[in-house]
DNA sequence: GTGGTCTAGACCACG
DNA sequence: GTGGTCTAGACCACC
């Protein structure tokens, strides 16, 4: 898994990080049960401050997409079923991407279209079983 | 149109204030050629400083999406095509949004569906015709 | 001479009408002693109030480049020799553009040749004696 | 680099500074990746309030001058070609300006010499390269 | 009336 | 340390 980060970004460096990694297992580069680089690792690899990759982890671990072990460090957490609080934010988060397209022009196939060659992309992790 | 803002999120005032007006356009509130509030008004009307709405204004105005006039105030632009850098910037946050919704269980047909029955809901200016 | 205003641009009304006019004579569609268009008239072609009109040609005239008579209305001016007030305002205007092409990859032949275009444009009023 | 504001121009400050800085970047002063002051800083130095050169900074970073990093603060951008808005705007720019020049008696050559002078000042980054 | 600028100073987020 | 946000209120320019 290849991180890219812009450091002239005004999105903070940890939420960049977030988005990457989430990007991605969901992409399948890694899979339930597998391994994250430790924080230090991620860190000198990223170029970045400790901290913020610490930050980073905390914040997939609160969202329930890592798991932190003292012994084995980050793993990726099985799929777990999106709860209410969830479906509200994407939804908010999808009104908002489609207002944006249909202001740009954008009609309805079209957006959708994209939609469905985007999440084609998706492998979840469990998706196989 | 109502806005509502979260005073205790860490999303700028101005950002959530940007967003609500671009949701707002696209459900069809405010239509091409409509008038915004004055920068005062909506700043009194939504508890917070002119300086803000104006920021929220100006950058609506470089996005496009409204276009401020000395004598009249803000108005909501016509529609006006995507350029690739709103292409790109919708593919990457789509991209982001269906790896987190695959990661959460959520399988592409219901993904589709929830898009679907969202953009349902705008109202592009121009569309009547 | 087409006058065309941009309503919704941030430079104001007056200023976008007076370089007009002076870009305008440069390109000889005025001469020396040739009338302009009544205040009255010339409100009502650009679609902007009269007070505006009236600014611009005051301005005008404070710079020399046309006079107004009660009678014959507003006439362009003969040619007159830069004062040192004027060359040391073009000299940093052009600095400036130069800087900015510099830094944004243009070379010194590049630049000239785009000078040179432009200026051959020009059929300064007098010029033809 | 020295700074001077003229606090009773009509040129909003943000803008002389703006315009300062370019100039200053053009004459060599500063050289890629090199860093500006800070925000608070250049305030200081130059007797203006820090959100008035926050606001600068965001112009120039929005051009492409500049770069801001979380961690540095604010550098000099590499030079990058120039995009068609930019001749656009500097071949309307360098209309007016040879229009003015050639309505105050200024000839082709002598326009052109200054224009050569003025631009043999500028010591783009990259260019002792 | 409108938007635009600027200030002084507080407070927060980032790294 | 850095930049970013926000406020309250003054003042100005434009039309």
């Amino acid at each position: 898994m290849i991180i890219s980060l812009d450091m002239s970004s005004d999105i903070p460096i940890y939420v960049q990080l977030r988005n990457q990694i989430v990007t991605g297992i969901g992409r399948g580069y890694l899979k339930a049960g597998e391994s994250l680089p430790s924080v230090r690792q991620m860190a000198q690899d990223a170029g970045i401050n400790s901290m913020t990759v610490n930050k980073t982890y905390q914040i997939l671990k609160a969202e329930g997409f890592i798991e932190i072990d003292r012994r084995k460090g980050a793993t990726v957490s099985p799929v777990r079923r999106a709860d209410s609080a969830f479906r509200e934010k994407l939804e908010t988060e999808l009104e908002l991407l489609s207002a944006e397209a249909s202001l740009k022009g954008m009609r309805k196939e079209e957006f959708l279209s994209i939609c469905d060659k985007i999440f084609a992309r998706m492998h979840p992790a469990g998706s196989e079983a």
